[in-house]
DNA sequence: CGGGAATCGTTAGCACGGCGAACGAGTTGT
DNA sequence: ACAACTCGTTCGCCGTGCTAACGATTCCCG
């Protein structure tokens, strides 16, 4: 076992997680949208008609955060607002169909830095890595 | 399996990562120091002395980003510049006694977030995360 | 039924940390 | 000796988190 104890293994997951996350925002050039835009236009069509408030929790970051993120959307045109129909104070948001065809393009553009490089790994790493990402999430779960 | 196909997986993991990032940078509010600040003094403790335009590439960082990271550091008194001997364009990083100290106290301080959450995981959890970190650096690398 | 409390989204302002362009000091090569 | 290159820095931009505060709306209770 090369990681013995638990403060070692939080240690190097730390560092590995912030340096991945780092080298995939450099990698965002292919698309027209930032990864925060896109997991952001995900989650309004994933969720269907969503509230702003909603979508923050859903992204796990404040209000106000996502507000921005999502006025950038609505200004390329990606996402649409609706008042929802019994609470004055609420919104409605769900994809255009100019950001349903982004996303489409998007994941059929597949070929991407990350997929690329999960291809030239070995498939039992790929294996390992399929299990790990729900560790991941329950790791950033709550 | 859950996830069949590489682009599947590069979206999960992309998803995942990048939660976690955001999440752990949430979490920083114990230390005196960022992520990437703690990143940085590891790495001068850990490369000797180095240059800032060593310390870039191994933070896999571009030279202007570590020039405020490494005056952020000097600032605090936890690393020193000294010229190099034969090179007057060169300047050389090490880590000081209060920068030292203050790896050893992050190090010894690991009941954090990261590792609180890692050991309410089952103990399956944490070896899959022990082999996958060396998947993500490998990954993250080059 | 009326008014204070709570909720929702937004605005404003701050901090951090990436980036590229440009520049000065120093080195190297012709 | 002088042009070309290298190294680090400065400058300005952008994206994306945060908190505090605010207006609009709704809810609840007296």
């Amino acid at each position: 076992m090369t990681l013995p104890t638990d403060p070692a293994l939080a240690s190097a997951l730390r560092l590995s997680v912030m340096r991945l996350a780092r080298r995939m925002r450099a990698e965002r050039s292919d698309s027209a949208l930032t990864l925060t835009q896109l997991a952001a236009l995900s989650s309004v069509e994933r969720l269907g008609p969503v509230t702003p408030g909603e979508l923050a929790e859903a992204e796990r970051v404040q209000p106000p955060s996502m507000t921005r993120v999502v006025a950038s959307l609505q200004d390329a045109g990606l996402v649409a607002r609706a008042p929802h129909p019994t609470d004055g104070r609420q919104v409605l948001l769900s994809v255009t169909p100019a950001g349903a065809a982004l996303l489409r393009e998007d994941r059929r553009r597949r070929e991407a830095w990350l997929a690329q490089r999960l291809a030239a790994l070995p498939a039992d790493d790929r294996d390992l890595l399929r299990d790990a990402v729900e560790v991941l999430d329950r790791l950033a779960a709550q």
